[in-house]
RNA sequence: GGCCCCUUGGUCAAGCGGUUAAGACAUCGCCCUUUCACGGCGGUUACAUGGGUUCGAAUCCCGUAGGGGUCACCA
């Protein structure tokens, strides 16, 4: 039989990383058995309907390279895939369902509450006759429609694909909502009729719906359906207790996109983080990620999301990058950085590549360049060089008349140059570059040598520098 | 609180009765090097806990502790 496998999102605003793992796993299951992937909206609760939602769903599943066979704009079976265009179909099923004996109406308004939690609905409308209920129901009252839970003491079992055998006793289950007041389903009933009319044969989801699932299995059974098998996936956390969430903050796809992380890298990542393929790789394309999927290397407990890795892993897919490749990627943030336009961006790609863990570095790796002046002079100390400003000054003064006479802006040239400045007032090439350096940037460290940075520059910005550290130096002294 | 589930280094994560308990990230040290990176090499660090079962337990069973989930006309 052919595996489908569904995520079905509510669009309530962004599209988190847990989700999207989620959305991730069903996908690749699908995939990895040759079967269909397929997208429904849960959008019954009316109260939660975000604007645009649906929308940013689609276009981060698009950007994480996740495409789908059915769904909205692409239906096959001639109904609709966002279940509030469906509401008929489960007021249709939820009737037969109560002829069946699964469900029953409820005119209840409230229920009581007592301080040690809520307790059970004691299935008071159960036991309407049937006249009432009909009467009832004639003069428009308004009702709900809920589950039947038996009242006798069997267990409702089931085997989880990832945590196994899962039993909850019948007086442990509750008569919960299937079809809210307005008409609309409650989760609990959309996902049984949705899952089985769309052929869903795997159920990939939350854990929260671990303990639920028996319940869910009860309608299956009450309608002679077949049930699907189920794998439940773990949480991602943000620590030990936390679960990664919104309230937390920076949990979106998209904020993560805007910190200058690569979707692949993203999905990379979570993909890794409960799931772990069996010949340890973790740089794994899409396509890897199809072929090594396999329920059983799914995990069972709560993975804690670690952004160093995430790091590692994005920085390892820039440095795989072509010049091109990586500036396609890169020109937004150069553009945003005060180097804006002004330098060779081809000449700062390859520097800055195997630099750049995170695209929004870039600005505090290349601002240098237009930021020039009022350094430490202290800079010019450094012990494994051999250098302090006194031997700085003299190295500088020496180069700065020979650069002046140079013809043209070679580096090749300029290393040479300065080897034998250096060479010529008895300094070691070391203690000239790591002056000229720092002399030119007014920086410890910089996305290159001292040639790399002469090069950026230029002669004339070079030389200006320069003059200006000497004058630096020399009133230091 | 009831019910369901989880527990290997700081983090991810192999392991499914016999291993010197993999690997990765992070961290520390060394090497390379005209800085910083990259790269290379090496080190530190783990089976929550108490009982069983067994010749033998990270692996099986029970309890304890800690954590998560759920108990909505939300999904």
């Amino acid at each position: 039989m052919e595996v489908r496998t569904r995520f079905a999102p509510s669009p309530t605003g962004f599209m988190h990383i847990g989700n999207l793992r989620t959305a991730l796993y069903a996908y690749l299951y699908a995939r990895a058995n040759g079967g269909k992937f397929i997208i429904r909206i849960e959008d019954t609760d009316q109260g939660r309907y975000v604007e645009g939602a649906v929308d940013v769903i689609f276009n981060t599943l698009k950007q994480a390279g996740i495409d789908y066979d059915e769904g909205p704009g692409k239906e096959k079976g001639g109904y609709s895939y966002v279940q509030s265009e469906r509401k008929a179909i489960y007021k249709q099923y939820a009737e037969e369902l109560i002829r069946r004996g699964g469900a029953y109406y409820c005119f209840c308004k409230g229920r009581d509450m007592t301080d040690g939690g809520t307790v059970k609905y004691d299935k008071r409308c159960l036991r309407l006759s049937k006249e009432e209920v009909a009467e009832r129901l004639a003069r428009g009252e308004s009702y709900v429609v809920r589950q039947n839970i038996p009242e006798t003491d069997g267990v409702s079992s089931y085997t989880d694909l990832v945590y196994g055998e899962i039993s909850v006793a019948y007086k442990d289950m509750e008569d919960a909502v299937l079809l809210k007041s307005d008409g609309m389903p409650t989760y609990n009933f959309a996902n049984v009729v949705d899952d089985h009319l769309m052929g869903i044969t795997h159920v990939i989801r939350g854990n929260e719906y671990l303990s639920s699932t028996p319940k869910y299995n009860l309608i299956y059974d009450a309608f002679g359906w077949e049930r699907p098998q189920y794998i439940h996936l773990p949480p991602i956390m943000k620590d030990k207790e936390r679960k990664l969430s919104k309230r937390y903050g920076d949990a979106n796809f998209d904020d993560f996109v805007k910190k200058g992380y690569l979707p692949k890298a993203i999905v990379n990542y979570i993909a890794l983080l409960g799931w772990s393929p069996k010949n340890n790789d973790e740089m794994l394309s899409m396509e890897d990620l199809i072929r090594l999927f396999s329920v059983d290397g799914v995990n069972i407990s709560p993975a804690i999301f670690d952004e160093a890795k995430l790091r590692w892993l994005n920085a390892s897919y820039i440095k795989n990058m072509s010049a091109e490749e990586f500036l396609g990627a890169a020109r937004p943030f150069l553009d945003a950085s005060k180097v804006g336009g002004k330098y060779d961006y081809a000449l700062l790609a390859p520097l800055l590549i195997p630099r750049v863990e995170v695209l929004s570095e870039i600005p505090s790796l290349v601002d240098f360049l237009e930021e020039f002046g009022e350094y430490d002079l202290s800079l010019f100390t450094h012990q494994k060089m051999k250098t302090d400003a006194a031997v700085a000054l003299k190295a500088l003064e020496a180069a700065l008349p020979a650069i002046q006479a140079m013809d043209g802006w070679d580096m090749t040239v300029l290393h040479d140059l300065l080897a034998a400045t250096a060479e010529s007032i008895g300094l070691k090439k070391g203690q000239m570059l790591w002056s000229f350096r720092i002399a030119i940037t007014g920086h410890a460290s910089t996305p290159g040598g001292a040639t790399e940075m002469a090069a950026l520059l230029g002669k004339e910005e070079t030389l200006r520098r320069l003059a200006y550290s000497i004058a630096r130096l020399k009133e230091g002294l």
